[in-house]
RNA sequence: GGAGAGGUGGCCGAGUCGGUUGAAGGCAGCCGCCUGCUAAGCGGUUGUGGGGGUCAAACCUCACCCAGGGUUCGAAUCCCUGCCUCUCCGCCA
């Protein structure tokens, strides 16, 4: 959520950054609103200072029992006039905040313009896909002859875009975990296991409410919500909290299935495991102070690459434009994970900065030592990774002419083998 | 699921039959003074958010005693609803 106070007094800026996503931003209508909003406060403000007045005179009168009908006659319409400008009042907090909930974040000045993804710019690259003497196969071919995914059960038992991880598969869904896991928290990230449901107050300080419900699995009573990501929690673990300067940074990394609708990609990527409603994700996320964020950022950025660097994995690193930008997010790097079985990059980790637009909707804020008031803090996250997607890269990247697998020399203490052979082989 | 108890400031803990209660008292913190050092002692001070005000402060004002409603001239105090915590019983792991 952007501020109110300053989205009025700047107006331009704010319209012509929102400009640069695609957002076209209803300023008028906003000022007139915010505007009658900050009148009628002035106004219910003097008049319940009268009452305040008033009403201490009436308590000082009834004690030395002389007459106070003048004043109670006077408070009567007093109070009902309060009533009024309350219930104006209270429209118009509504209206004010949903039209600042709805409101994406401003991009940071270094985010290049752009209307969609072919405007993203590649910052790096790292590391070599490997030259096959055959024709590599996708995972699922892959998982299907090694008998490690089982998706047509998946599908009995629940449905489409699920999937039932077996064998030497189930161990490398674990394995890749406890990989990601034993990283970060060498790195100074704290493990969490939060809830993974999360009632509607916590789905709208990230932002996921209350536009984009139609992404989240809902359960209806009581009325709690599934997690998309793990962001969503770990964020909220500091939701209406006032930390002290020295308590910053925090670093979490939490381990969470990730539950989503994928309405609206109907037809995209509807074989193997790269969309799929319920998946695996380690999730990275700090809280920081401002002027700290964006060289957290291009750390926690690393801190995702270094998983896929201690794979041997080749990828690379994209800046997103304006117009490719989550709603939330200041600024986002994707990092893409080469896949041979789809001959190209594709996305493994989505690290961003959302400056202080969560920690306003949030109200997570900070107090600066000798220093009077509070500020919000910066919060970041990033994945570290998408487990499945980077089950599927080991898997089409470490594939053998035999149809075997070679596990990647760092997995190999937590999977006990160095192959996954075929049933024959 | 059944029966009780409770949710007050950074923490502990008072709030009488509704009326100088933003909230006693204590602890912690901060600033002075005092002391050879430490400890003790003395005085003062210490929340958050909104609106106005200022170059910035000072300052003025409103709101906030779990949340949301209600009663009332006036509510931390009375009533309703919800959420959460705790104890006991039952049930399940």
């Amino acid at each position: 959520m952007l501020d109110a106070r300053f989205v009025r007094e700047n107006v331009d800026t704010v319209k012509e950054a929102l400009e640069k996503r695609g957002y076209e931003f209803p300023l008028s209508e906003f000022l007139s609103i915010n505007g009658k909003r900050v009148t009628l406060i002035g106004e219910a403000g003097e008049l319940r200072n009268r009452r305040n007045v008033v009403s201490e005179e009436i308590g000082r009168l009834k004690r030395r029992k002389e007459d106070a009908s003048a004043q109670l006659e006077e408070m009567k319409t007093v109070s009902d006039r309060i009533k009024a400008l309350d219930e104006k009042l209270r429209e118009l907090e509504e209206e004010t905040k949903t039209f600042l909930m709805t409101i994406p974040n401003i991009p940071d000045e270094s985010v290049p313009e752009g209307r969609d993804e072919t405007k993203n710019i590649e910052v790096r690259r790292w590391g070599t896909p490997n030259t096959f003497d055959f024709e590599p196969l996708n995972h699922w071919d892959i998982a299907a002859a090694l008998d490690i995914i089982d998706f047509e059960r998946a599908a009995k038992i629940t449905g489409a875009r699920f999937a039932l991880m077996k064998g030497a598969g189930a161990r490398l869904e674990r394995a890749l975990m406890n990989l990601m896991l034993d990283t970060h928290t060498s790195r100074g990230y704290t493990e969490v296991f939060p809830p993974i449901m999360v009632n509607r107050e916590s789905m709208t300080a990230t932002g996921q409410l209350p536009k984009f419900g139609m992404e989240l699995f809902r359960i209806a009573d009581p009325e709690f919500y599934l997690i998309p990501t793990a962001e969503v929690p770990v964020t909220n673990i500091h939701r209406d909290e006032i930390l002290r300067d020295s308590d910053l940074p925090i670093f979490y990394t939490a381990y969470t299935p990730c539950f989503r609708r994928e309405a609206g990609s109907h037809g995209k990527d509807t074989r193997g495991l790269i969309r799929q409603h319920q998946f695996n994700k380690v999730e990275l996320v700090k809280f920081v102070k401002p002027e700290d964020s964006y060289d957290e950022l291009e750390k926690l950025t690393a801190d995702a690459e270094d998983i896929l660097r201690k794979l041997d994995l080749p990828y690379r690193v994209v800046t997103l434009c304006s117009g490719d930008l989550g709603f939330s997010s200041a600024k986002t790097y994707d990092i893409e994970v080469w896949l041979p079985g789809q001959n190209r990059y594709r996305e493994i980790s989505s690290c961003s900065n959302f400056g202080d637009f969560q920690a306003r909707r949030a109200g997570i804020r900070f107090k600066r030592e000798g220093r009077k008031g509070t500020e919000f803090v910066h919060t970041l996250n990033g994945s570290g990774l998408a487990i499945g997607r980077t089950l599927v890269a080991v898997l089409e990247n470490y594939q053998q002419k035999d149809g075997s697998v070679v596990i990647p020399e760092i997995l190999r203490p937590y999977m006990g083998i160095d192959q996954i052979r075929l049933a024959g082989g």
